[in-house]
DNA sequence: GAGTGGTCTAGACCACGTT
DNA sequence: ACGTGGTCTAGACCACTCG
């Protein structure tokens, strides 16, 4: 019970609104009469309400007073790793091929470059248990200094294979999940017999400025992913 | 460049982590070097520190100090609507049944419990253009009040069934999204014709207290739906 | 014991909204 | 003019880590 004061404001209010008492819109007390009521000093109730407000509970308008957020319904958090997902795990890669390319229009318009800047293409296939279980492609814009050795990249997930260069904190990352048929070609490489859906991953990798770097087509095999998402 | 005292002290911060001057696992000046470095107050110090931490470039370390967070790779934010994607929004619904049943073990164990405790199922149909373009099943807990009327149900989103009676903000909720292909009951549900994959999301709400409240299963087909994820 | 971060105070001045 | 939130100060005491 030695709890600090500002969490003691956090919880009460937090409380309040999970339960009803408090709706999204309606105000809540001023930073002086909160003092007043936790007998306290402004700067820590000021600490709780940065809380709740960094917790997507409440907003301020200077001037105005602080209010009820609505929240956020759709919102998740989902980690993804090509390599690694809920029910499987890659323990084994196979580099296809590497090869410099004039991208073609979509991807030209999509890494946002002229038809004539060349792309690094890296095809490979993810292995679990023998079984080939993903086909993946990268498309990477060439910089200078970057090192295209076949057994750095083969292992390298794709922030890695960007980061040689830039620090990974920059990076802005983006994705794109969907289902599909896979072609002839898919099928073969994945080892598909039957009927079996793919789950497909596009992830677009750009830097601090947000120019491209490059982008990322994981072709899942149906059966052996699935993606978890987690609310707040 | 009237910006205040901590938001000067973030941004070099964080600029000196973007572009390596500061790696993962290095310590960051105490708050009282940074007192004197900016000429400012230790409360002042502290508020941009607490900044850094919130976006999670550095942690802190009680007796001994700051230091550099590693990032986190894998960490995506997507939102999630069964009616409205990237490339499609719902326009239209269909209730095709509501019906009281005993879970079967799975759904049972699912949903933890027991196998003899009634469950509500609703099944429906999305539509866009006159197109079905996903099935849609929920199972809910049955709860005293909770009022099963066909139009307030029909187009009712999850989230809105379940939160007739708890408030929004308590629940929290789970999303697991894989491929699949339709099975003959389902292609002849969503009028498809030739082969075509399903985008399938499962989407789990739990109450305050960690309680499952239901589970939604949504199959969308694969032409009429696309998810994205946004990093940090 | 010296240095660190965590909590807290009792003031201050400012820009902004409302009346 | 007054109340609101936003910024900032110059102190304080505490618990913790480390040498």
């Amino acid at each position: 019970m030695k709890n600090p004061v500002y969490i003691k404001i956090v919880e009460d209010i937090r409380n309040k609104v999970n339960n009803g008492d408090l709706n999204p819109g309606d105000d809540i007390p001023s930073e002086t009469a909160l003092c007043k009521e936790y007998d306290t000093s402004r700067m820590t109730v000021r600490k709780g309400l940065a809380i709740l407000m960094n917790e997507g509970y409440i907003y301020s308008i200077p001037g105005k007073g602080y209010f009820v957020e609505k929240p956020d319904f759709n919102k998740y958090t989902i980690y993804y790793d090509e390599m690694n997902n809920l029910i499987n795990n890659v323990d084994n890669t196979k580099l296809l091929a590497v090869d410099i390319i004039m991208p073609p229009e979509d991807l030209a318009g999509n890494l946002q470059i002229s038809k004539n800047k060349k792309v690094i293409m890296i095809r490979r296939l993810f292995y679990t248990d023998g079984e080939p279980m993903a086909y993946d492609i990268k498309y990477l814009l060439y910089e200078k200094g970057m090192p295209i050795v076949e057994n750095e990249i083969e292992q390298a997930t794709f922030p890695e294979m960007v980061s040689r260069n830039t620090s990974l904190y920059g990076l802005k990352k983006e994705l794109l999940i969907y289902a599909k048929v896979p072609e002839e070609k898919t099928k073969k490489l994945l080892n598909i017999k039957g009927d079996l859906a793919l789950l497909v991953v596009e992830q677009k990798l750009y830097d601090s400025k947000n120019k491209p770097m490059g982008l990322g087509i994981t072709y899942f095999r149906g059966d052996y992913i699935k993606l978890q998402g987690i609310s707040q």
